[in-house]
DNA sequence: TTGTAAGCGTTATCAT
DNA sequence: ATGATAACGCTTACAA
């Protein structure tokens, strides 16, 4: 692997130099960029990612950790950091929480040990304080889908609450006096936050909620599925056809 | 950001001392390791991953090239090479291919930039030639779901040709005769050998395949389900009850 | 067992 | 415009 020295050799210049024209600098001469430039070529070379990072003190990674990569939610996450994270020519590190705080403060350490000076965080598992902790220690970290106050504008979260309150009251607008609620059983802020918004939004407009109303299911479409089931074979709600 | 010259101030040891129980050198003093210890935990120190891989000429993660993280089928991927990875006390560098030829080099290049001595790399859309350049560039790259005979001890890869070859046979040997192949229309070499085997299989076994009876769709469920549509409704086959 | 010091490949400061 | 050179944080002979 050849490194910058090499190249500066092959190029009669000296290692400043060539780091000029490496780093674009305006002050290089015309001639020093074209033979650097050969020389570079010629020798393949590539500048090492460490020695730059070293002095730097700062990778060109970002840090994502998700729950679980091979899950489509966060596959598709992932994806939309790295098409922003590409246009400036920079990398992902992933880490994988698993769903499991050890894992998930494990691969935070990871995360930060390497050197990212970005960091995006999606943790459920972990505690808030260990996320603040986290977050004093990383100026650039960001916490996505989840709210914590002391932190907040690191935070980066939907209105759980707010938007199961809008859409049980569009149903209500639209003159429905019976709602049910499929919740999914992750024990996550999420759940209850939304689970809450929707109760509000039915008090605030005098609905009764009995509990056969609400169930709880597993997180998955077939989770979904036999919620609906179960509502309907109760005779809990009933179909009711055209519009809403 | 603590440094290792801190733990030493911190634990009135030498910088080497240090270094020799963070790697858990074996001559490391009983005293030292726990004045260390100690230190390093009151300065929450972490060492610093630029200056080690700089130093070992390799960094602790392992680069994956996938053509797409949002894919169900490489967010598996990516998650199983994870998890032998954690194992190791390593972390990912992802890349995306997005199926194309100039995203994949330039992924590639800047993952082999970035210091991994590992590589597992998902290319479609490159050459063979660029990638046994590659191949012989970094020593730890290895080719996933391809293969290409110059560097064959580089490639993990199905036998294409021969798994359509066996599904063929087996259905030939449950007697039957017209035999469909509804086939991707992807322009990548899987689709091609896939194609291979079925066609030698019923070749093999003097079968008869007019062109009617294979044909080419989009690479999804919807695709699978009008290919079945077409051939069905064409009469070209006919469902046929029980067993196979 | 411990410390000193050289060196890893870059960047950036300071002269020239 | 260019070249020495210190510095980044760490590992590892080599000495002691």
């Amino acid at each position: 692997m050849a490194t910058i020295k090499d190249v500066a050799r092959e190029a009669g210049v000296s290692i400043a130099t060539v780091s000029r024209v490496i780093n674009k600098s305006p002050k290089a001469g015309k001639a020093s960029i074209k033979s650097v430039q050969t020389a570079m070529k010629n020798l393949s070379y590539r500048p090492n990612a460490s020695a730059r990072a070293l002095v730097s003190k700062s990778t060109n990674t970002i840090a994502v950790l998700v729950s679980d990569v091979s899950d489509p939610f966060f596959g598709s996450l992932i994806k939309s950091v790295d098409q922003v994270a590409r246009e400036h020519n920079k990398h992902l590190l992933i880490g994988n929480g698993y769903h499991d705080a050890d894992a998930e403060r494990e691969s935070i350490e990871l995360l930060i040990n390497s050197g990212s000076k970005s960091l995006i965080i999606h943790s459920k598992a972990l505690a808030d304080d260990e996320l603040i902790a986290f977050a004093k220690e990383a100026p650039g970290l960001v916490l996505i889908n989840r709210y914590i106050p002391e932190i907040s504008e690191r935070c980066i979260a939907f209105d759980n609450f707010k938007g199961a309150y809008m859409a049980t009251e569009f149903l209500i607008n639209n003159g429905h006096k019976h709602i049910a609620y499929i919740n999914s059983n992750h024990n996550i802020d999420d759940a209850s936050d939304r689970k809450a918004g929707y109760l509000k939004a039915l008090q605030d407009h005098q609905l009764a909620h009995p509990p056969s109303y609400s169930l709880e299911v597993e997180l998955s479409d077939e989770g979904g599925r036999l919620g609906m089931i179960e509502l309907l074979s109760k005779g809990v709600l009933y179909y009711r056809s055209g519009g809403l």
